[in-house]
DNA sequence: TGCAAGAACTGGAACGTTCCAATTTTATTG
DNA sequence: CAATAAAATTGGAACGTTCCAGTTCTTGCA
């Protein structure tokens, strides 16, 4: 029993095939007496549209693109949650891959979603990941948007949270607190949020009048196991960190997990502060304090500057920063140690 | 400028554009002379290759889908994450989607799938979804392999972790600690993994020869803020519970908090076990004992289920099951009660 | 009632690929 | 070297839709 086509519907009902093709459509040059006919042997036959054929001829795919870095990360699913509801409600189906932070693996999906015409695409560039990947897209014209993270030189619309003012807020936090010797730990130099988040982080401790000390900026990945590889050398140095802005809060896990291993605790000898505010930074033990990111509304604005693009056929490179907030939890000590400079 | 098409890529290479469709797809029957040449066309002219049309003209889609109930789950993440790296090797793009537990959703979700005319689906349905929801894919030959949860009544293949056992070793080990009000908490009636973990349970305790008390089975939505409801719930009995298993590890970290809101905490003087071992679960304080399931590992066998569907054009209804093991850490009490029968 | 204008509908052609049968080229053998 | 078999290549038809340029209906008004 082949599949019923758009042909077999028109005989059906008794019109032409094209009749069938604009009810689909919604168009409203039908009248709605035509319109139930054809609906009526749409449902008769069991009939499926084929999109594949349909954006075949019309330059239009209603696919759209998602590229995400790590899925498994709760931070960057919720993210592609919310962007996977903007484009639903719009009717547009999404086309959701990952990349386990692989260059490779990505140049992978980028071409699948090339092959399957995507409209749109959202990406979370994997580390390292320069232009020239996805000079693609923008030489056939289809809108870009990067989550997250930018990547240096490209024109690609972007969003990304206001990372420099969220870093620096946390280490205002720590000096109020009466830390001096403050570390920023994890992430490494080619991720576009790990420099503008340790320029934050610079930028307040000069403005205190701490000296920036290069030893205290450890790179590592941004997992659990960097983050204590990271917290261990903070602590070897000669004259160790009291306190860590972690890159993120994966990392800020791991850095109090290796705070344990040496005897030290995060909120009651050391302070420790995140980025992101997943789920879990607030059921940690000791709770997490750290600088809340809102990951759906990234994806939702992404995903909406998307749409724009889609809709207007015009591609921008608009970049647009969302805000963020610390939050306050146990971390840092800041029960214990009193809020307020004369602490220190 | 137009986009190139095989004819373009022909005509630069000098040959037909049949043999440019043979070379795309890897046929032996072509000279590595004659692929030489029109791979270099390819490359010279930035050609990309238009799936959608392929498709139209062959059966076969290449495009698999991928439903989801909860993406920002993690254990639910990782599971999409295995699948999907069976499919990419095997040059298969998946189509992601996430349901959000709801069946409309899901049925939005799975009417586009259709329209995309994906070659194959894995599904984690949705809460209280029945066979019908899938007849579309059933009578259009679609392979179709639930993981995690089953659907009663349908033929459809399956694959699941061992819940039944895992649940009894769970409660074994708990009765082994000297505790006998074991509670089951979480879950609902119509989620046959709820029901496969309920069944466990009961048995094991039946084999001991405790009886079971239908009032300490509760249900909740499997959420945290589910186990804190249930715990709460077991607690107030006339006769409390002094120990719980629960759905999933998400429940339990909800019913040891719900356990603090009552003074109790967990491995001091209640025992908790979760299922699924989530990566959180052994970073938790105190660290929960769990029934570990291999997300990744049921992702990848229900892949390569699919596959072998896909390739072999014959759908099965093969329903595997995968083992899980308990894992003990400190949310019993094992270590203050000592193991052993003698304890109780 | 007749006519014009607009609304509603229709029949090819086109989209970029694969499939099939047929043709050309190359290799093998007597 | 001719004859044959096998391998490599090819041209057109087909897939299911949308678009375009008509054509046929309706409707309103004189």
């Amino acid at each position: 029993m082949r599949k019923a086509t758009i042909i077999d519907v028109a005989r059906a009902a008794g019109v032409s095939k094209s009749t069938v093709s604009l009810v689909l459509q919604g168009s409203p040059r039908i009248r709605s007496k035509t319109t139930k006919k054809v609906q009526a042997a749409i449902h008769r036959l069991g009939y499926v549209y084929n999109r594949g054929a349909a954006s075949l001829r019309s330059a239009r795919t209603n696919v759209v693109g998602m590229v995400i870095n790590d899925l498994a990360n709760p931070f960057f699913a919720e993210l592609a949650v919310g962007i996977e509801s903007v484009f639903r409600t719009s009717g547009l189906v999404s086309l959701i891959a990952h990349t386990a932070e692989s260059p490779n693996r990505q140049a992978d999906v980028l071409k699948a979603m090339r092959e399957q015409a995507v409209c749109g695409l959202i990406i979370c560039p994997a580390r390292g990941t320069d232009a020239s990947a996805l000079s693609g897209f923008a030489h056939a014209g289809t809108p870009v948007v990067l989550a997250m993270r930018r990547i240096p030189g490209s024109r690609l619309a972007s969003v990304v949270p206001d990372n420099a003012r969220g870093a620096a807020e946390a280490v205002r936090h720590l000096l109020d607190l009466g830390y001096r010797r403050i570390a920023f730990v994890g992430g490494h130099d080619d991720m576009s949020a790990q420099r503008d988040r340790c320029r934050g982080y610079a930028n307040a401790l000069a403005e205190a009048g701490v000296p920036v000390d290069p030893a205290l900026i450890v790179e590592s990945p941004p997992t659990r196991d960097g983050g204590i590889a990271a917290i261990g050398a903070v602590l070897a140095l000669d004259d160790p960190a009291d306190a860590a802005l972690c890159f993120n809060d994966v990392v800020a896990f791991g850095a109090m997990l290796g705070l344990r291993h040496h005897g030290r605790e995060a909120g009651r000898d050391f302070g420790i502060v995140g980025f992101d505010d997943v789920r879990e930074a607030g059921e940690h033990v000791p709770a997490l304090t750290t600088v809340a990111v809102d990951s759906a509304g990234i994806g939702a604005r992404a995903a909406q500057a998307a749409l724009r693009m889609i809709e207007s056929g015009r591609i921008s490179a608009e970049e647009q920063t969302t805000s963020v907030h610390l939050v306050m939890r146990e971390s840092c000590g800041a029960q214990t140690r009193g809020i307020g400079r004369e602490v220190a």
